[in-house]
Order: C-alpha cells, then structure tokens, then sequence
RNA sequence: GUCCCUGUAGCUCAGUGGAUAGAGCGGCUGCCUUCUAAGCAGCGGGUCACAGGUUCGAAUCCUGUCAGGGACGCCA
C-alpha cells in the first residue's frame, strides 16, 4: 500500500514551507495573500526531473518579481539541509535546480528509487492500492440492455469500461458492487413476446407475422426453435394472450441466461441481477412514488401523473403514469433509483450507458434531487456508439433489423483480451471504429500482445533463475543504477497515483496506455541488462536485477489484472 | 430548433493550464552463437478543424463558425 502522503504531496508541501520561510527572511516579497498550490507535476522530458512545480511562474505576477528569480531562491531553500531534514529526511531527493523560464525541478535519489523495488516485492500487488475510497460503498451499474436480444459489440464497449472501473475502484479502497438492471415488464418486452410468438407460428407452418416494429433477427427462429425443443407444441392450444406470455417468459429465460454467459465471455462478474418487476413485487414502487410526492414533485395533470422536473430547472415535465394507469419506463427508473439511494444506501452510484440513453443524465439527476440525495453521489458515464466495420464498409448495429455482429462472435474472432484492451484503451467520450478485419490482421502484432509478451518474458528469467537454483533473496539493489533499471522503476512508481486518478475522475481508459509504457521500460530494460548472466563475476547484479524483474512482474500482472486479462508466462 | 460528445501524424487513438505534442498500425533502415525478435534502435510523418478571447503560458479554458456522431415521445 502506497504511504497516505505522496511524494508530491510531500515536495508540495516542501515547496509551500520553503516559499515561507523565503517571505519571513526577507528574501522573497510578503505577501498577505494566500500562497497558489504548488502543483507538483512531472516534466513531460524526464531530463528536466522527475517532479516539477511552475510555482515562480504563478508568483511572478504578485511578486512583481522575474520568474527566474523566484525560482532560483526558491530552489535554494528547498535545498537547504535544515528544511530538508525537518520536512521530509531527505531521504528521496537528490537534486532541486531552478529551471527556465522559472520551474523549480525535482531528482528522486537512485538510492530511494532503487530500495523502492524491495517495497513492492514485500506488498505485491497491494503495493499500488491505497486508501481513497475509505471503504464507502459504490456502485457500478453497466451493460442492462434489455433481455430481447444477444449482447452486441456495443454493449462490450460499456462492458469493459463499467467492470475495469470497478476493478480500480475496489484496489483504491471502495467497497463495489456490479450490477446488471434488466426490465422484464413493458412494451419492449411486449414486443419481443409478440415477435416469439409469431416465430414459433411459423415452425408450425402457421400464418404469423412478425409485428412491423419487432424483433426481426434471425435469432429469433433460432429462439423459436430452442423453445419448441423444450415444451414442445403445447402452446398452439393456449389462448393467444397466454401463449404469447406462456412463450415469452421461456424465451426471456433463454435470452437472460444467453447475456449471462455472453458476459462471463468477456470475464465479467455481476454480484446482482435486478428485476425491473421486483421493484413492484417489494414495493420500492410505491415508496419511491410516495417519496416524490411527500417532497412535492408529483402532479396530476391531462390524466397523467407528472415528476414536476420544472421546480429544478429542467424544461419540461416529465409523465411517470400513462393516462392509462400504465407507469412510463422512467417511472420504474425512478423507483430503481431509490432503491439504490434510499433502499440500500450506496454512497455512489456509477452508472455506464451508451450515447443513444444521454437523455438519462438529465432526466435521472433532478430524480435523485427531488428524492433529497445530493446529486454528486450519482454519476453517469456516457460513453459514444460503436462503429462497426468490416472490409471497409460500416456495419448496422441493430437487433431490430438483425444485422449485428454479437459479442459472442467478436470474442471469438479477436478473443477476450484484444478485446478487453481494445475497448478500454478508447476514452468513453470518443466514438469508436471497429474494423474486425482490421482487429483480426492485427491480432498477432498489437499492443496487447506487447504488454502480455513482456510479462512471459520476465516469467521466463524468472523460471531460468529458478532452473539453476539461484536464490536471489539477499541481492543488494544499491547495485541498481542503470539508466534502464532506474526507467523501469520510475515507470512502476507511476502505477499508484495513475490509479488515484483514474478512480477520482473514473477514467479507466488510462491504464492500457500506462500498461504499454510499462513494458516498453521492460522491454529496454531487458535489451539494455542482462538478468541472468553466465559470468561469475555478476552473481551479485545478477540477484539484485532478479529483484528488479520480480518486482516488474508484480506491477504488469496488476495492470493485466485491473484490465482482467491474462498475464501469460509464456507465449 | 434545443441539448450532449467529437475534430490531434496516412489510419486508429492517447494527451484537459506548463518546458521539444505522443503511442500503436502502416512505410523505410539496421540488430538474433547466452534470459522468448510477439523484441530493440533509428528515419520519415503535425496549420492540434477554423476564427477570436482569457492567461506569464492554451491541443487543453471561454465565445463563435464549420464538419461528423448522438439525444430530445403518455417508446424503452
């Protein structure tokens, strides 16, 4: 577990305390004005330092000093001993030099980062992890398309980016709960039923069409079939309504337990399948509705029930009940919602939806508002559409129509950890191409194979120096100092406030960008130092590198392990 | 019409206030008698859509224009 104060923390606050002890000497103005944050930040080229603050750059202006000034000052009192000492023990720092056009930049100590590998060998994976999240209770709402249809490869997309969230959700200190919300009540379901029905007609030669705006795909035979298999042709001699609902609920069952393994496939684990109906069987309904009208929300009006989303700013209202008693989809969101918040009491919710729901942001908002939770608890990750293609030309990506490409068949063409990195490696708000082909060309030659190479790589050192009984136990790491090693060191020291970014701004995109700079350090690494050498003379590096190479495989079978994707030993 | 997302290398995309804008793929050139060449090193490739503005400093923030995608129902 990474210490609670950073390293920038701790030169921050270095830097703060320097700065004031500069104004009480005299040496720089005094200022009654609160100090700007120092903003430790790292140098995009690693040859200006290893941390940097522009710190003399904000103060220029108040100071009615040069920059360059500020920074040299600043930069000697942070290098005074006494401070150092009393601040932070020096025990990391190397060099502090003022920098143009008035940076104050930071060297870590060799020695420190080098003695860093023994701290991640002794925590392992738990070396990244930290204690952001303080336990609370979050959680993570993703895929829940209804279950009229196999999963598709948009549905990957938000798949990936809702499961790998979680997984860095819970290594920085969250309690996490991933859920599945699917709806077995309401027109669509209706519609699928209908269009079931049709479908199984049709293996009896019966004359049925399939509704003008059903479901069309040809899973839907294949549906037919599987159910005819089952309960045989009991059916034709049930009322129409009861055949449609006897039929439904069979072929709802098949199609939630298809969407079950589709999203085991892409190693996704729900802890909770939610029922849309059981928010009416375990009367979350009827609470949430009374709820919203207790805090004065609800308004009959054109014989409808209205959530008055006026009174907080948005431009219309909305209907939570048909004037035929029948409650809108958004009413039963409603009462999910309060199920979530009231009912169960998470502190955060996240949900992960597709564009084409955005209007959910605005509704869902102003709900849990209305409710008296305070808005910020909930988030919504919207991530954009999926542009399928193959050869070149787009593919449609709609059940109704049944041109679709399933996920099934996507990770079985490009397999699960393509497509896990694939998915993730794209920030939510950028639409994505997908050219299979393309996908399928490259599989033998992408950045996935890259990091997972890099690890069989280090596991094959690690078997040699096991095959030739080498205990490595007591290697001396001051030994380490190669500019490779000490690049590969500061690549893994990077993982732990990668991860605290990415779980404070619920951006998991990073990390496969992070994974592939981390084996490209390993990759050099391994090109620059031979680990296990031949020469008797280099038993002693030999051991310290073994620490160096065990210590990479902890950090890159982490970052396999938030992305949920293997981290092979050989290949 | 209103709202959301996007526009960065030939292609697919990272980079959201700091220093010389990056990666993968594709193109070109080198490197395997010791731990995996699914690797490494190098070359080439950019008006960060456009125009203003804020700032010591803008790909990043604000405004506008253009272009692409999406959402705006008593559908879900």
């Amino acid at each position: 577990m990474t210490p609670i104060m950073t390293i920038q923390e701790r030169i921050a606050q270095l830097v703060t305390e320097a700065t004031q002890i500069a104004q009480q000497m005299g040496d720089l103005p005094a200022d009654p004005r609160a100090l700007p944050e120092p903003d430790i930040h790292r140098p995009s080229n690693p040859d200006l330092g290893d941390f940097a603050t522009a710190l003399p750059l904000k103060l220029a202006n108040q100071m009615k000093m040069p920059p360059m000034e500020i920074a040299k000052i600043l930069a000697a009192y942070v290098r005074n001993t006494d401070l150092l000492d009393r601040l932070v023990g020096a025990e990391f720092l190397k060099n502090i030099e003022p920098a143009h056009p008035g940076f104050v930049n930071f060297w870590l100590k060799d020695s420190w980062l080098a003695a860093q590998v023994e701290s991640i060998r002794k925590d392992g994976p738990t070396y990244f992890d930290s204690t952001l999240g303080e336990g609370q209770r979050v959680q993570v709402e993703f895929v829940s398309i209804n279950p009229t249809g196999p999963l598709h490869v948009a549905h990957a997309r938000g798949g990936v980016i809702g499961s790998s969230l979680a997984n860095i959700l819970k290594a920085v200190g969250y309690e996490v709960e991933q859920e599945y919300y699917f709806n077995d009540a309401g027109n669509q379901i209706e519609n699928f039923q209908r269009s079931l029905h049709a479908r199984y007609l049709q293996l009896f030669d019966r004359d049925a069409q399939v509704p003008e705006d059903g479901y069309h795909g040809e899973y839907m035979v294949e549906l037919a079939r599987e159910v005819r298999g089952e309960i045989g042709d009991s059916i034709l001699y049930l009322s129409v309504e009861d055949a449609i609902s006897e039929l439904g609920r069979a072929g709802q069952a098949k199609i939630l337990e298809a969407i079950k393994k589709d999203v085991k496939l892409l190693r996704i684990n729900f802890d909770k399948w939610f029922s849309e109906a059981s928010l009416f069987q375990d009367g979350q309904y009827d609470s949430a509705m009374q709820l919203l009208e207790d805090k004065g929300f609800v308004a009959e009006r054109d014989g409808a029930v209205w959530f008055a989303s006026t009174k907080l700013g948005e431009d219309q209202d909305k209907v939570l009940v048909r004037g035929s008693g029948v409650p809108t989809y958004f009413a039963t969101d409603v009462a999910y919602h309060y199920d979530k918040f009231v009912k169960r009491n998470f502190d955060r919710v996240i949900n992960v939806l597709g564009a084409d729901h955005q209007g959910h942001v605005a509704l869902m908002k102003p709900v849990v508002q209305a409710m008296g939770i305070a808005p910020a608890k909930l988030t919504l990750i919207v991530h954009q559409m999926v542009t399928l293609k193959r050869g070149g030309d787009v593919v449609k990506i709609s059940k109704r129509s049944g041109d679709i490409v399933t996920l099934r068949e996507l990770v079985e063409e490009v397999g699960v950890d393509a497509c896990r990195f694939f998915f993730l490696s794209r920030s939510p708000d950028s639409q994505m191409e997908f050219d299979i082909d393309l996908a399928k060309k490259q599989s033998a030659e992408n950045p996935v194979y890259y990091v997972q190479y890099a690890h069989a790589r280090i596991a094959g050192i690690l078997r040699l120096a096991t095959e030739r009984g080498i205990d490595y136990e007591d290697g001396d790491l001051s030994l380490l100092g190669h500019e490779a090693e000490l690049a590969l060191i500061r690549k893994m020291l990077l993982l732990p406030e990668l991860m605290v970014q990415m779980a404070t701004a619920l951006e998991p995109h990073h990390l496969p960008h992070y994974a592939v700079e981390l084996a490209t350090a390993y990759h050099w690494f391994y090109e620059k130092c031979r680990v296990v050498s031949s020469l008797p003379e280099d038993d002693e590096l030999s051991k310290a590198r073994l620490k160096l190479v065990d210590a990479a495989r902890i950090a890159l079978a982490r970052c396999l392990d938030l992305m949920s994707m293997d981290a092979p030993d050989e290949m």
